[in-house]
DNA sequence: ATCGTTATTGCGACAAATTTGCATTAACTT
DNA sequence: AAGTTAATGCAAATTTGTCGCAATAACGAT
């Protein structure tokens, strides 16, 4: 079960290669010029997935983001780095400090998920010019 | 819009501040005595999260599981804690241990999510004794 | 260059998790 | 005891992700 090249996955590997940070399914559909099926870009972005050319991070709302293995060879795939979620502008970015979390005894790490959320540079410094502005999502 | 007590908002609160591990809305169903409407549990639960008794995990499934603030006191919460999430049980644990990320100038951090997936100790021995059994999902 | 195999796609349907509107009930205040 | 309105139950809607299946197209073999 050889992989095929196709345009939609050239397309959805190069979105994502060049995004500096964590794209959702519906973020690389916004994102693309071509309409490429949603089941499709699923099916895509899970066999990235599979063959270590993307990471899967499970946001604070739940969602599926998918981002490039920054730092990783072909050989060394480390995704022990946290995220930081915006809620405000909904970008995912992946931090470079790696984190060490111990695990009891006679547990198996399989995956870790990290992720911090709040307000990005840009978002935070939006916030602090109108506090009361009505654009964002529920902050106070 | 000050809350009121009622019998399901009690026993909610009940059953999570006896669990060991975090409940998710069909857990907590599950463990009830008395039938409470599914929306009516979410709402409880997030007046909960909102009112500072409970917090919200994101688990490696993307679903929601609620846990007491253990180790909280009323005036100090702290949510740095990294949480198990097993793959086989599905139950999502508290770990002691506190992490600390550091994020960018100029960020805000509001919320933190740590988990860390795998087998915990009970499945992982489990499934060393069996390790082709069919009861257990999608592990390798 | 053509053919055959089968990975990939598109589409519709499905499933699960969570939220929302609305009418009804019931806590708590006065 | 009466009024106000938070809380509940129910149904419907939303959202996110998956699945089956038929049609398409990549790519190795001829």
């Amino acid at each position: 079960m050889s992989r095929r090249n196709t345009a939609s996955k050239s397309a959805v590997l190069h979105l994502i290669q060049q995004s500096d940070c964590a794209l959702s399914q519906e973020m690389v559909a916004d994102r693309l010029r071509t309409d490429i099926n949603r089941s499709t870009i699923y099916r895509i972005l899970n066999r990235f997935v599979e063959d270590g050319l993307v990471h899967r991070v499970v946001g604070e709302d739940g969602r599926q983001y998918f981002a490039r293995c920054s730092g990783c060879t072909p050989e060394v795939h480390r995704h022990d780095h946290p995220h930081f979620h915006c809620t405000a502008c909904e970008r995912v970015e992946c931090l470079s400090e790696p984190v060490n979390i111990s695990i009891p005894a006679g547990y198996r790490a399989q995956f870790l998920n990290v992720t911090v959320s709040g307000l990005c540079g840009d978002c935070s410094s939006d916030h602090e010019k109108a506090p009361s502005a009505g654009g964002r999502k529920g902050l106070s």
